[in-house]
DNA sequence: ATGGTGACGACACCAAGTGTCATCACGCCT
DNA sequence: AGGCGTGATGACACTTGGTGTCGTCACCAT
């Protein structure tokens, strides 16, 4: 079987969303996924670190565009300000037709425990990189972790709502919805 | 309540935390901290769930001083308070005497990003167990989630400050401070 | 063609976990 | 004291994730 077709890494991902839904991630092997997408398991392990990482690939798309809303925000805004405009960056990712793909994704994560660590791993990478662009612009750490975990917990919340089938607004508005009710609720918790 | 050689569960932590410390987490295997204890790799699994929950083993005694402090704070209290008194519930599992073993421990953790993983998600189980512990205050939605990663904000960094050999001060008090931080940087956000 | 480059397959190997059964120390009962 | 049951441990085989290494084959530029 010599024969090598384009695509190898998305055939792998889309095999593996289909497998990890049917039987669950545990219950499914790589080499079982590498068989579905026509490859072998060392091909596997040359596109992904390891077996989580094959549901984790859009991260890197969604730090980018995170940082460079933080950094790239009108020097008048303030750090809330720019928070927002990251969540505006980042509805980007998430348009309406991979809200199913988005909900398979999270179904199979909810299943695992593994998966939930690597989830929950990214989102202090995220958490950090947000710190470090807030620090680009001269805000200082009380301030700027506060901030970033005020922008991940908005995120997470306009996430969960996008993703549950209850609702059908945009992220953009979500995510505007989210950040603003965190921000009445800061007022008045001080 | 079975004694045999006695002491087998406290006897891998310390083997553990030894080779860690000496080889770094990937470098040394389980085989190898059984040996070192006088047991076998079967053992350890009967113990740990995985290799990584050796050096996790005090995070159940937190979870319940975090939340028997919430959920015990006088009615009159705010979320904030309750929070308060559950960093300072908290000050009794980190006493000065424990302050090199938890610094050897996160060296160990920051080596490697499996334990990183661990780590992110107990964080997060313990700031689920906060808002559960709020809830059952009356404190809403938006609100709680926000008080209880206000509270895990401030404990991280009153544990980091504690572990840092720059400083002597006592876990409560470092608490104390770190909470009083966010505080006015919330008032300042919003 | 011709040779170089990069992706893939084949194979061996290590380490983390797990299932299963045997064994051995201890407390308890008579 | 001696037998019995129980729970912790050892022994062993097995699965699966993950890696190192080498060979092979397509593609491309010369």
């Amino acid at each position: 079987m010599g024969r090598w077709k384009a695509n190898a890494r998305e055939r792998l991902e889309q095999a593996a969303l289909e497998l990890l839904l049917e039987r669950g991630y545990e219950r499914a092997t790589v080499a079982e996924i590498t068989e579905r997408a026509g490859l072998t398991k060392r091909t596997f392990f040359r596109h992904f670190a390891d077996k989580r990482e094959v549901l984790f690939s859009g991260q890197e798309a969604l730090y980018k565009l995170f940082v460079g809303a933080i950094v790239g925000a009108p020097a008048s805004a303030t750090a809330i300000d720019a928070i927002g405009a990251a969540l505006e960056a980042a509805s980007a990712v998430f348009p309406p037709e991979r809200r199913e793909l988005a909900r398979q994704r999270q179904a199979i994560i909810a299943g695992n425990t593994e998966l939930q660590e690597r989830e929950m791993l990214k989102r202090a990478s995220l958490a950090a990189a947000m710190v470090g662009a807030l620090r680009e612009r001269g805000v200082t750490d009380p301030t700027a972790s506060l901030a970033a975990e005020l922008g991940g917990l908005a995120f997470r919340t306009a996430y969960a709502r996008w993703v549950d089938p209850a609702n059908h607004q945009e992220f953009a508005e979500l995510a505007r919805q989210a950040l603003h009710e965190l921000k009445t609720a800061t007022s008045e918790i001080a």
